[in-house]
DNA sequence: CCAATATAATTGCAAATGAAACTAATGCTC
DNA sequence: GAGCATTAGTTTCATTTGCAATTATATTGG
């Protein structure tokens, strides 16, 4: 079934805004911070999950793929944010640990982060919009971790 | 401001099914056509202009760079897809033009790409969402613009 | 009218990305 | 419990990207 105008509508506004906020978004934390959007979202979902995680897990998380992950690990660890550590329980494993630093880090940066998607974002939005956007992108997400999980 | 939860969640979700959407998209259009999501746009956006647009327009069309512009009219003029074509008026601009290589790839691949916005996106949303998202990022966006324009 | 400045687009270089190959450890099956 | 398939993570290679510098043309203020 084709899209009506109106889906097609809405499909494009979400890709554009998407475009627009992120760069913005990454500018705003580079300038303020010196901390590219990617590590900050790494660095979040590490908090938000206890400061550890799996290879894999963050990159479920985080939807970076594999490698993308270890480069972005590599390249944190030297800036002394995370740390690599073996998983004792699977040899092969590696969990990536958020260091005091990176949680400082994390911390110094989400004020002005949060004032950003305040500010670029929900200061534009009616509240029956945040609510339709929460509920109707929770099934389209839902709908898309199904299909990929095939 | 800080952002409330619901705006918070909004806004992940939005990166979310972004992230997601956008790379399967991209799969299945390389897929079935060997079209990056990229090209498509720039396709797209020329077609919808009358098949001609100056290289900044395009930029300010597709959001790319205008370095990325250049190089993406590069590799798909070696595909046959677009062609350059000095200004007349301004000796220093270049249009890109779509060929009607290019025009006839974008048609046989706009029938699935639509069905896959319909079905990854559209089919998951009620009508009053839809409708909603369209106000409101509307709205995100224009804000936006301004402040780039700034 | 012409020097200074601004704009259009490209290019060189350093960094980031993705797909597929590779290494290592685990789990599964017979 | 030996062999085969799977999973975790990294690495290699070719491609892509972004920033700053470059080239070429246009515009503007004195």
């Amino acid at each position: 079934m084709k899209p009506s105008g109106t889906v097609l509508a809405a499909w494009r506004l979400l890709l554009e805004s998407h475009r627009r906020l992120a760069s913005q978004m990454d500018h705003d934390l580079r300038e303020a911070h010196d901390l590219p959007l990617d590590w900050y979202d790494v660095l979040h979902q590490l908090n938000t999950s206890g400061g550890r995680l799996r290879m894999h897990e963050l990159s479920a998380a985080t939807l970076f793929s594999r490698t993308d992950c270890t480069r972005l690990v590599d390249r944190m660890a030297a800036a002394g944010l995370v740390e690599r550590e073996r998983a004792s329980e699977d040899r092969r494993g590696v969990y990536a640990v958020l260091t005091p630093a990176g949680k400082d880090r994390l911390r110094a940066a989400a004020g002005s982060h949060l004032d950003d998607i305040q500010r670029l974002f929900g200061d534009h939005l009616r509240a029956e919009e945040i609510a339709a956007l929460e509920s109707g992108l929770a099934r389209v997400v839902n709908a898309a971790e199904n299909l990929a999980a095939t």
